[in-house]
DNA sequence: CTATTTTACGAAAACGGTTTCGTGTTAATA
DNA sequence: TATTAACACGAAACCGTTTTCGTAAAATAG
């Protein structure tokens, strides 16, 4: 019983003319009389014809179709921002291909061949923290010199010409940990990762840059650098039993509330006895107990805007080869894990 | 700059053979003699020859793209079927379209009709609220009917000849509330949506069986029911003031973890005073304050299940129709907000 | 009434592949 | 030596559109 999509030639057939002007028919074409319009409209309306989205990509080689390629979709960050890319894309007829490089390397490589040859007009996306590490962008080199535009968010590189799209991590760090100080905290911790992790490395310099301005020296034991954005909740434990500080700064809303936790189980009073700050306004900020005080990423900003850098380009017929970096300014939300 | 893509075409111009000949040679065909392949094809990797996918995609009426339309990616579970979905996919050469309803029944409608002309093999999705509302399906009908598979998952309806993809949220909940009822709790309450959500429904259902077998009357005073699964605080306050309570079951890790948060604000002790357990075990279960016992949905396990029915089906030559419903075990992950 | 312009349509190429079938050349067989 | 089979390749159709260009018939102009 399946009745099988009606095409172009099937209508011709049936009516009787040619494709040619079955397709003009329906476009309301100058050219076809308006009985023959009538016709052909009539009759495609009562079959519901669709034209063949795949045979038009093939014909004016565009797909309406955006790539985007994120490291994982379970932080709430990238999350919003695919909900950005998808409202501003969806809004202007375009389908987002979401693919996850789970942090690796070699799946950022796969996923972006995938979907290079033809099947999108262009890419978004955030490095895998591997591909930070290895400092290895010759698959995205590849990409933008077959003239595939790409626009780089949150996770970017300098080494490849394209839009990109970021927050002011270091000001966000910065007035982050300008706060912590202002309660009066002597001895502000910083939980991130590696500095090979571009964000991390912003966030970092943020809070050094805002202890420095306050004349506070920067003691390595208040830093814990763990290798990746994955939870290890051994080495945050472990980072508490060894350190006495009375704040802490998070490069995520996860190593945030699970300080929290950690701080009350050893019997701290958050906020009263140490206050603790976090990267990302997500659900967990929102509903932890307390309620976590975080920079504010805007991720749906930013994958909004990333869509639509994304798609001028892709419509953009001259080919100018300009690029821009947009930067978004981060917002501290004040919640219950500080003193306000 | 722009070093367009090689085409088959270019390189049977270059190397002065058909290109018919290239395709073969490419493919290692048996016609071709050792000579010309070995040329081809080293000419073809010099250059980086990729076949473009959507003349394929035209050729073989196959786009290896898989349309997802969930209601929303925020809600963990989502997130967590997606990553099932995108793993089985990719393994299997899959691209992933990920499009958002965001509950809404005219946005799931558009969402269908842009992917349904060629872009992709199959759909899987979950309904819309409003789609689940107003009982309309005739979108999912007709895309079936034109012999696009589909599977639906967790939010189902019967009207619609697909394969499914379910928890027994009735078993979910009645465990759940046997759990409670084990501890001694006398007065449970329900957090949940308006019946007709396919989910919510069910796990009212069970619910309600578990008091009854237990000898315990259903009191609709203990029920609350919001109107959709979106977080609505002042409904949730205004229940605790209204209600006596020793424990809540609510469908969603949200509710409860805000639930949680309220009933501490009262004054109670979690799970001392009162016993709270979810729906989904997501970032908020594992790390609220105190973790929240939930029912386990197994997300990516159903993305995987689904993606993997959905490929069989496209992958099926003889078009039989015969549909399965696969009805996934929930389980019960204890926690800190119940007496364990 | 002829010459020219519209009008209305069809043929064919193009997008980039795959695949069937035909054929000229060479090698093997009778 | 004549016949046939094997080999290696090319022409062309096809997937479903769009678009350019050519042209017969009808309408208008002269």
């Amino acid at each position: 019983m399946l009745k099988s999509k009606i095409t172009l030639k099937d209508i011709a057939r049936e009516l009787e003319v040619s494709v040619s002007t079955v397709s003009k028919a329906l476009k309301n074409s100058e050219e076809i009389s308006r009985d023959t319009k009538e016709k052909v409209q009539a009759f495609a309306r009562l079959y519901n014809y669709k034209p063949n989205n795949i045979a038009i990509s093939l014909k004016n080689k565009r797909t309406k179709n955006i790539g985007v390629v994120i490291p994982d979709i379970v932080h709430y960050f990238f999350n919003t921002v695919v909900r950005g890319i998808e409202k501003y894309a969806n809004a202007k007829g375009y389908n987002v291909i979401v693919c996850l490089s789970e942090e690796s390397f070699d799946k950022e490589v796969i996923n972006m061949e995938m979907l290079a040859n033809g099947s999108i007009d262009g890419f978004i996306m955030s490095l895998s923290s591997e591909t930070q590490a290895k400092k290895d962008y010759n698959h995205l080199k590849e990409v933008t010199q077959q003239g595939i535009p790409v626009v780089l968010f949150d996770r970017i590189t300098n080494e490849v010409d394209c839009d990109k799209v970021v927050i002011d991590d270091q000001l966000g760090a910065y007035t982050a940990t300008q706060k912590l100080l202002q309660q009066g905290r002597k001895r502000v911790a910083l939980i991130t990762t590696d500095d090979y992790l571009s964000v991390a490395k912003s966030r970092t310099e943020g809070y050094t840059k805002a202890l420095l301005d306050a004349g506070i020296p920067v003691r390595d034991e208040l830093i814990l650098k763990l290798p990746t954005m994955e939870m290890d909740e051994e080495a945050i434990r472990d980072f508490f039993n060894n350190t006495d500080m009375d704040a802490i700064l998070c490069v995520n809303e996860i190593f945030a509330v699970f300080s929290i936790r950690i701080a009350m189980e050893k019997g701290f009073k958050v906020p009263e006895d140490i206050s603790i700050i976090g990267f990302t306004d997500g659900m967990l900020a929102k509903y932890a107990n307390p309620s976590l005080t975080v920079v504010a990423q805007h991720g749906e900003r930013m994958g909004e805007i990333s869509a639509k850098m994304l798609i001028d380009k892709v419509e953009d017929e001259s080919d100018e080869e300009i690029f821009q970096t947009k930067i978004l300014e981060p917002t501290l939300v004040l919640r219950d894990s500080t003193i306000n």
